[in-house]
DNA sequence: ATATTACATAAACCTAACTTTAGGTCAAGT
DNA sequence: ACTTGACCTAAAGTTAGGTTTATGTAATAT
């Protein structure tokens, strides 16, 4: 079973131009071209764009989702690189999803301070309140990020 | 109490050339000049800076940043602009962190598929098994993402 | 006096990941 | 016969977020 470039954009949505250029940076090292030069996507190759959208979500360049490409190519020889990728991309995943939770508190601070000022119409009374006077999952949030710009 | 644009380079661990290209997209709106044109930053200008930070880290762009800073500069008749903003900022930062989440599955998978196939020397056990011999804890993360590249 | 260091600007350069454009092939429908 | 639509390539253009380079000034150290 073969999919064209424009079924396959529109499985995946993805835009025909990105699948192109994916193949131009060589992430479909597998894909068959008929005579006339015509991609034909195969469920091998879906399976690989899969791969390249996790892997991305992941954070991954794709100049480095080639190389781990190349390297499953490679055979056994490469099996620990492999692995390394993935301990590297678990220590690097963890790592973001704290730094966002941090960020969530600071948000969760933001959001509470213009709901006030929008009720009031202004900012002066949330702004000069005392953090004793803040509600109590506020406090727990509070962040000294004030400045000019609330 | 000023600083040189050397001095908060150190401090925030951030290259003096970006700390001019911010200056120069507009983020530091007060920071003053002494008259041979020398940035002098103010503890308040330190305190914008931490909030670029941070909502760089929240995934704003230079952009909206500024956009926001110009609507805190306008006054009150932008407080429900400003609510909006970390509004929308919540739901695009849960959306992150419950992918990521989800990602993490895929890693902890691959983890594993790769530990087992580095004891084995080679991918052709752990390739070929089923999720029923799969231990429990990685049955419950096993992803199709299967191809070529495993 | 001169060399170094820290600062300045303007403009060019860089990278990633695309997108757009220009020009062309080819099969299907009218 | 011809138009439309889907595909192709190569090359240029785009955007974000910087960095680098060239050139210059000003205070400090030797």
């Amino acid at each position: 079973m073969f999919y064209s470039i424009g079924e396959v954009s529109r499985m995946f949505n993805i835009p025909v131009s990105s699948l192109r250029y994916y193949d131009k940076v060589g992430l479909f090292p597998f894909i068959k071209k008929t005579d006339a030069g015509i991609r034909q996507f195969s469920d091998q190759d879906l399976n690989t764009l899969r791969l390249i959208e996790y892997l991305k979500k992941a954070g991954m360049q794709l100049k480095d989702i080639k190389v781990f490409m190349d390297w499953c190519l490679e055979g056994d020889s490469t099996l620990e690189k492999r692995l390394n990728v993935f301990i590297e991309q678990e220590k690097n995943i963890r790592h973001k999803i704290d730094e966002l939770k941090n960020i969530l508190d600071l948000i969760e601070f933001k959001k509470w301070y213009y709901e006030e000022a929008v009720k009031d119409g202004n900012e002066n009374r949330v702004k000069n309140m005392r953090t004793d006077d803040m509600p109590d999952e506020i406090k727990r949030f509070y962040k000294n990020t004030h400045c000019n710009f609330s």
